[in-house]
Parts: structure tokens; sequence; C-alpha cells
DNA sequence: CATAGTCACTTGCATTTAGCAAGTTGCTTT
DNA sequence: AAAGCAACTTGCTAAATGCAAGTGACTATG
């Protein structure tokens, strides 16, 4: 379920989850409305697939994802996030807003993002 | 001055910036009040050194950081939060925040940290 | 019916980054 | 003269990342 803490600090907690160079790109996809492996793999910053496929199985033993069937035979999963992981979208908020601040020539946020809430993202919410 | 970022995205760009295991590390603790080399290497995470100093390095290179000499002979330095690097603070807060509600057992957070904003941490801010 | 294509990964291997311990430099203190 | 301290640096091992190619289970095409 949980990674060994470095410490009871909460930064340094959530860090030892999300910090590293990928995993807040995979879960800014699926803000993004992707749901499935070749969907998240096919971004801009061309994550190579094994590091995906390590991705989606960390989120998923943390439970910010969830990995479900959408069919059988082949079988084909999707990928959603859960409360805990969609509850992460004001670090992106805010890690965007940072990025539009002081480094030039950024895309701009869409509304949808800049707006949302984490409620709007996983089922049920 | 910046990194080679992996596409125009704000939180990919964010992320090649700070989107590793150390560097907000390194960074709470300069808004928790450590300025010095020493201070900021004995904490509870156990950061070692040459992680460290390449991280200040790093830090300083893309504007977060000043480094200052406080003494000549032997030269020794502080480092202090710039706008830009004092500006990542709502991130960590909201990290904290996320941290707080879903990972059980983490210390609580200060009020200087909660309530702080950036012009708080940076001089003359 | 055979071949080609798609999806969702997995494997192998080279490169890069991180982690640990010990060493170095230039003073200061005993 | 010897020990200590601050701020790093160096060497080496281990782990993470990146790239390309391969695999298995179907589906669609000629």
């Amino acid at each position: 379920m949980w990674p060994e803490f470095r410490s009871r600090c909460p930064v340094a907690s959530a860090l030892d989850i999300v910090g590293d160079r990928w995993t807040l790109i995979v879960l800014r996809t699926m803000f993004a409305g992707r749901h499935r492996y070749g969907e998240l793999a096919d971004i801009p910053e061309k994550i190579s697939t094994n590091i995906l496929a390590d991705r989606l199985e960390r989120l998923e033993d943390f439970g910010l994802i969830t990995k479900t069937a959408y069919q059988q035979n082949p079988p084909r999963y999707q990928y959603h996030l859960t409360e805990k992981g969609a509850d992460l979208l004001p670090v992106l908020q805010e890690m965007a807003a940072w990025a539009a601040r002081h480094i030039p020539d950024r895309w701009s946020s869409p509304p949808w993002f800049t707006e949302g809430k984490p409620e709007h993202f996983y089922p049920h919410g």
C-alpha cells in the first residue's frame, strides 16, 4: 500500500509517492481524459513503455488509480483516478500556475484544468 | 538558465526543474529557515552531500536560490530563496495538505508554513 | 487460410542518476 | 602541534531511466 517513507514530513512523504520525473505526468494525462494504456503512452513527452507500465502499477498499488477491464478476449484495461489520485489536482494546478508565471513560452492551461475540482475527475465524485 | 524541457506543458516543465526525489525537500528546508550547507544537510531524510551540492548548484542555475558569501577566509556561503523559488510555496502547501489528508500519521504542518505566503520567504519580499 | 495490424505490455541492454563512505581544503580552537 | 569544523569533492556501487525490439491475443484484410 505505502512505500517506505524517508520521514513523517508530509512534503517528503508526498514526494516518496509522486516525486520522480514521470508519475505526475501520467496523472496529468489522466486528468486530461485519457484512460487507456495507448492513450497514456502517446504524449509529447515521449514516456517509454516500461516506465509507463511501472508507474501505472505503482499508482495502483498506492491507491491513486484503479485498473479495470473494459473487455475480455483479449483483456483490455482502463485506468481511472481514485479520490486520492484526483485530490492531487491542486498540486498540479499550483505547479502549472508557477510555470506559467516563471517559465517563458509555456502552453496555457485550459479552463477545465485551471478551474477544475478533484471531484470532477473520479467516478461518482 | 533553463533545462531542456520535454514539452511546453507547464506541469511537465515544472517537473523538469523540481521533479525528482530531493529538490523540493531542499527548498522545504530553506522555507523552514535553514540557509547554510550544514543546516541543509542535517535533515531527517538523510540527503547525501554530493546530491545536496548538486541540487544547490542546479537551483542556483535555474534562479530559484542565490548563493552568497557571509564570510571570507575561509569562504562560507548562505543560500536564500529568490522570488521564483519562494513562489513554489503553494505547491509545497498543496502537497503537504494532500499528504495530511491521505497518508496516516504524518507530522502536522506549523502555521508559518500552512498560512505563509511566498513573499515572506525572500529578501525584501 | 495466411498475412498483416493493433493493443498492451515485457525483455534486454546501455546510459544516467542516486546512494554511501571516505577524503580534501582552509581556517579556528585547545 | 593536534584536533575540529564547514563545505564540499571523489570514488565506487546500486538503482532508475531510456531505447529498441519482442511477445501474446486477438481482429481485419486479401
